[in-house]
DNA sequence: ATAGCCGTTGCATTATACGCAACGTAAGGA
DNA sequence: TCCTTACGTTGCGTATAATGCAACGGCTAT
């Protein structure tokens, strides 16, 4: 809509792939050279760009400034809001979003399944941390010592028949969703219910939140179940990139 | 120089301090709202502010991009370049800029004393892990086995009557230097230089090069040698925000 | 039902971004 | 050393694109 900024914006882009020369960039816009000069000028003076030698410029500082701020801004629930509900419309099944706040793990969004029967939950409740596919997440990569503490604060209470009951049989779990990078609940705090979760990340590549699908048994079985684990990790992925997080090589 | 670029960029940098509606942003930048809506839709267009929900705008996910790519692109010595090339006419002393690369401390750069007395050295040279401030300096925060590991492999070859010589005495110094935060060679590689070296932080806090000064004793004592401190830990640190670190809270 | 508050759209106006051409400067070769 | 070439830079007239205005439309709340 506004074609100098458009302009701008694209040499801002195109300086993402590496240092240019004036003529570079003016060739990429197709514009005359003084023009892009004028637009390069204004980007300067912003911090957007900065000269590299004489015949080079390159992306300046200011965005490192604006991305490190726009992340401490920026709040999981808000940037995930558009994976999950996609992800919710999609497979018309509840999902959960749950992060680790002061040695517990909240509700902290919830999009309701479409299907008749539904499950009971709330923003804001706690949820067990033995038993939920999201705790399990969200605990497998506290630092390992940590990770030991909390299994052997829990309070196993047996819920169904699946429930893990002991510390040992948790660190082992958790072990295995930190290689798998996901987890599931086997109908292991309600009977007729089972879950799957993913971790979403932010820049740091650390988990600030998790992800879940919640299941009734009776509409799929548990092989149903993990055959959702492409679609929640491509959202848990979406949700990431929201969140500031970029992949690693 | 183009008034409409000026126009975005500040309103991007007003959105660095969180989400704002229409009207707000447009009292910043004194237009009409309907200026205001058509750069926040090219804005948005390139991804770099998005709505949140429908009264407000906010930084898009094009800034973590841009900011990522613009880190793998950078290189310490550019842009480390004009914070040292600055302390190096301010205070005269030779400046080193060196990094930690296969196992090796790297000189990768040089700013030549102005006084006549100079010291030998050359970019591209291998430093001494045991006797130089900017091995310290760079092997101070490698994970403890490593570093213990590192300090057991050096040969421990005495040049001066100040060198260190003994692994444990050398961990004993980057224990101090970590917690220091700047390092020195007290006459440790030649008798009659002196060092002193801060680290140069990236955007996850960690040591991507070292910058170093060193002073023959004839012009300073090493109390003077210390009080050069506080300069050059403000070089590092500008060096460091050129790098895309930015301060912890 | 109605009023008030925003965001949105179309249009006329003029400010402003643009291309042009001349100038300046630095590097390279004869 | 001087000339050539290849850049970046500047000033200026013009056409276009950015702007302000005013009317419209969709909310919400009372």
């Amino acid at each position: 809509m506004s074609q100098s900024l458009d302009r701008a914006l694209t040499l801002v882009g195109e300086l993402a792939t590496g240092p240019k020369t004036l003529d570079e960039l003016s060739n990429v816009i197709e514009v005359h050279k003084s023009t892009t000069m004028r637009l390069l000028r204004t980007l300067e003076s912003h911090r957007f760009v900065q000269r590299e030698g004489v015949h080079h410029y390159r992306l300046g500082t200011a965005l490192f400034d604006l991305a490190n701020r726009a992340l401490e801004e920026r709040d999981v629930r808000r940037s995930a809001e558009n994976a999950l509900r996609e992800l919710n419309t999609r497979t018309g099944y509840t999902v959960h979003l749950a992060s680790y706040e002061d040695g517990e793990v909240i509700y902290i969004d919830k999009y309701d399944s479409t299907h008749p029967m539904r499950m009971y939950s709330r923003i804001g409740r706690r949820a067990p941390l033995h038993c939920t596919a999201v705790a399990k997440v969200l605990l497998c990569e506290l630092p390992e010592p940590r990770r030991r503490e909390v299994a052997h604060s829990i309070d196993y209470v047996p819920l169904t028949a699946n429930t893990i009951t002991s510390p040992e049989a948790y660190l082992a779990e958790l072990d295995r969703v930190r290689s798998a990078g996901y987890a599931v609940d086997n109908a292991e705090h309600e009977d007729f219910i089972h879950c799957i979760a993913a971790p979403i990340r932010g820049a740091r590549n650390e988990v600030v939140a998790a992800v879940s699908m919640s299941v009734p048994k009776v509409l799929l079985d548990f092989d149903g179940l993990l055959a959702l684990q492409p679609d929640l990790l491509a959202t848990a992925r979406a949700a990431s990139v929201e969140c500031g997080w970029s992949p690693r090589e």
